[in-house]
DNA sequence: CCTGTTCCATAACGGTCGGTATATAATATG
DNA sequence: CATATTATATACCGACCGTTATGGAACAGG
């Protein structure tokens, strides 16, 4: 029996080619729901923001809650960036004051919806966005576990003192940046948090 | 001209009298609002949990709108009463640790709803629900500035150090206590809660 | 050209939203 | 009893929700 031929790899489209860059109207998608959290997101706001009918964002997408779903892989992979590399700085202050400043920036920052969208996603949701809710909260614990076992680290390193409990730390600076961007969202100005931020880092424990 | 007589003082009512509470629906309704939130509480949902029909809700209240004020007002003076004790506390250290202990005892008591039902309906609100929000800002902002003067005060008797912003202080104690509300509502343990507030007291600057 | 496939545009689906018109029931007053 | 007044119950309003059926337009391969 004959091997058949490996079809065209790169882009074998057999119909109407569609009109739109999907990852531009993904990007539009994220700034809505950043903008207005998933139930507050209509479909009407998202097909006009992507400029797309309902039936190609169907097609594309699948539905709002798939929609969702890839908007926030988008938005923790360009926007919550500055989580992963916090954790890699020599320091623990070092750790929380790149946490803080990062948050200051991507929540705060100009030109674009100010605020958490998972948060605002998250915090008051309709029934059957509940699986919306819980996806933010899993992610969120992802996040703050790896955030424990470096305060751990630096525990034992002596960079914090011992009697500081890392899991206590960990929950205190995400409540602080959860402050940030709830501060934020009400219309803070950029010195309103950097201040407090610097506050913050006035009392992170010496070691 | 002859003066008329004083009508009957207590309850001159002249129709069909009521058949429920004022008080207790109102109660209720401030329940569904702060477990869901300004635009996740349907009117259904008020109705069935008030007792009454929508015509009675209307009559009685105004509108949503006008009843979810009304649920706020009994929010802040029966739930947020610890934040106006807070500030009687005779130190600084003080002050916070009500603050926190009590924002840990509001938000995360059992038996009733998880997270702050200000936070919840302010932080993503539909464009009707504009004034929901500003109301909700508007109070927050009112009660933070009680506590920056109770802030300068400590700095002026020597109650924190001279090197701490009394502004920065309140808006990382809020801050924080916007956290815990935050990861109450997300379903965190009263146990993480208080370790979260023990960490944040370990820190607490000394005079 | 023809067929198959994919996409776009319009319009519509059932359901729920906040809010209300209508009619009836229950009280006070005369 | 008659009337005025207020509350209740039912049913409905237009608007919007997320989702989809339908029909035509744009491409590939034969």
């Amino acid at each position: 029996m004959e091997q058949e031929v490996i079809p065209a790899p790169a882009a074998a489209q057999k119909g109407r080619p569609r009109e739109f860059c999907v990852d531009k109207a993904l990007a539009e998608a994220l700034h809505v729901f950043w903008s207005k959290g998933y139930d507050g997101a209509s479909m009407t706001d998202l097909t006009e923001a992507m400029g797309i009918t309902k039936p190609s964002l169907y097609a594309a997408f699948g539905n709002k809650e798939a929609l969702f779903h890839k908007a926030l892989d988008l938005y923790e992979q360009e926007k919550l960036e500055y989580t992963r590399a916090a954790l890699e700085q020599p320091t623990a202050r070092g750790v929380a004051e790149y946490y803080l400043r990062g948050g200051v920036d991507v929540h705060a920052a100009e030109g674009e919806p100010h605020g958490c969208m998972g948060l605002i996603s998250s915090l008051a949701c309709s029934p059957e966005a509940e699986s919306i809710r819980a996806d933010v909260i899993r992610r969120r614990a992802s996040s703050q576990h790896a955030l424990v076992e470096r305060f751990e680290r630096a525990r034992a390193e002596g960079d914090i003192p011992a009697h500081i409990d890392p899991e206590g730390l960990t929950s205190l600076l995400y409540a602080i940046l959860q402050g940030i961007t709830v501060q934020a969202d009400a219309g803070a100005s950029r010195e309103e948090l950097e201040r407090l931020v610097d506050t913050s880092l006035a009392l992170w424990p010496s070691a």
